[in-house]
DNA sequence: ACCCAGGCGGGCG
DNA sequence: CGCCCGCATGGG
């Protein structure tokens, strides 16, 4: 059982976070739930809104204590929301996207996992990176107790291009391939949590398939790095609309709004920004 | 039928 | 640097 305040689950898994590309999710009206799989095994989470309260199960290579801390910490349960809301509340529209999307927190992945997941998730859409997403887990997860585990990179390092393929990465695929390889041999991917976000951000852009945007969301939703801002269509639009009365601006240019706007905790700015902007197709 | 989707690599000026 | 193009696939 874990505590969970100014916490909501369905905001955070709604939208396009990695979370929301591999889960299992159900909600009813007064508990929400969702399972999810991991490289070590499978959570089942259901929250209780009555009293804040999240309950729990889980299978494979998990304690009662790793399974709490895994959840705590993919789920941003220990972030503190009051400190993060007061440095990104800026604004009128960010007032708004703020009380909309109240209690959402920004999840982190593993590293490897959300990789995977924003390789699949350039040129595409949601519905469509979930579906491919659940067709690899099927594919290349190692079986565990009744479930698939989160597909390793060892997995589709030495995998077939035509198998990745057959889960409908279609162009991705050589993507996939290479960068599990890098993870199994050059790439240090633990060592990027200790370098600043600039430099590790440059190290990833050197992967095949990682350039800009997938790169920030590997920082922000696989590192928890909140200085990361991913730049999307939507963020753009948005931004635009929002910040310029509706003109066109460069990425680079938008990425220099964030750093004066929202400093160092730009990734919650961003998630707040691209769930409400979605949702309300702002 | 047409358009779009949590973009990237490569080529060109 | 900035701009333009092709790229797989499926849903609206």
């Amino acid at each position: 059982m874990i505590h969970a305040e100014n916490f909501s689950l369905k905001h955070t898994i709604d939208g396009g976070q990695p979370l929301a590309f591999y889960a299992d999710m159900e909600f009813e009206k007064v508990f929400e739930g969702l399972g999810y799989v991991t490289e070590r095994g499978k959570i089942d989470v259901s929250y209780s809104k009555r009293n804040n309260i999240i309950e729990f199960g889980f299978t494979g290579d998990y304690s009662s204590k790793s399974a709490s801390e895994d959840i705590v910490k993919r789920l941003g349960i220990d972030h503190d929301m009051k400190s993060v809301y007061s440095n990104i509340n800026t604004d009128g529209f960010m007032a708004k996207a703020i009380s909309g999307c109240y209690g959402m927190r920004v999840t982190k992945s593993s590293p490897w996992e959300a990789t995977l997941c924003f390789l699949i998730s350039q040129f595409n859409n949601i519905k469509r990176i979930r579906h491919i997403m659940l067709r690899m887990i099927e594919k290349f997860g190692e079986e565990r107790e009744g479930s698939r585990l989160f597909p390793s990179s060892g997995a589709l390092a030495s995998a077939d291009l035509a198998d990745i393929r057959k889960c409908g990465t279609g162009f991705r695929d050589k993507y996939i391939k290479s960068v599990a390889a890098e993870f199994e041999n050059n790439f240090d991917a633990e060592r990027l949590y200790r370098l600043k976000y600039e430099v590790a951000k440059d190290k990833l852009m050197e992967l095949d398939g990682i350039g800009d945007k997938v790169a920030d969301c590997i920082l922000l939703f696989g590192y928890g790095k909140f200085e990361s801002f991913p730049i999307d269509v939507w963020i753009k639009r948005v931004i635009e609309k929002e910040y310029f009365k509706g003109k066109k601006k460069s990425i680079r240019q938008i990425h220099e709004f964030s750093i004066e706007k929202w400093g160092r905790y730009r990734g919650y700015a961003q998630q707040y920004i691209y769930e409400f902007g979605r949702r309300n197709k702002v």
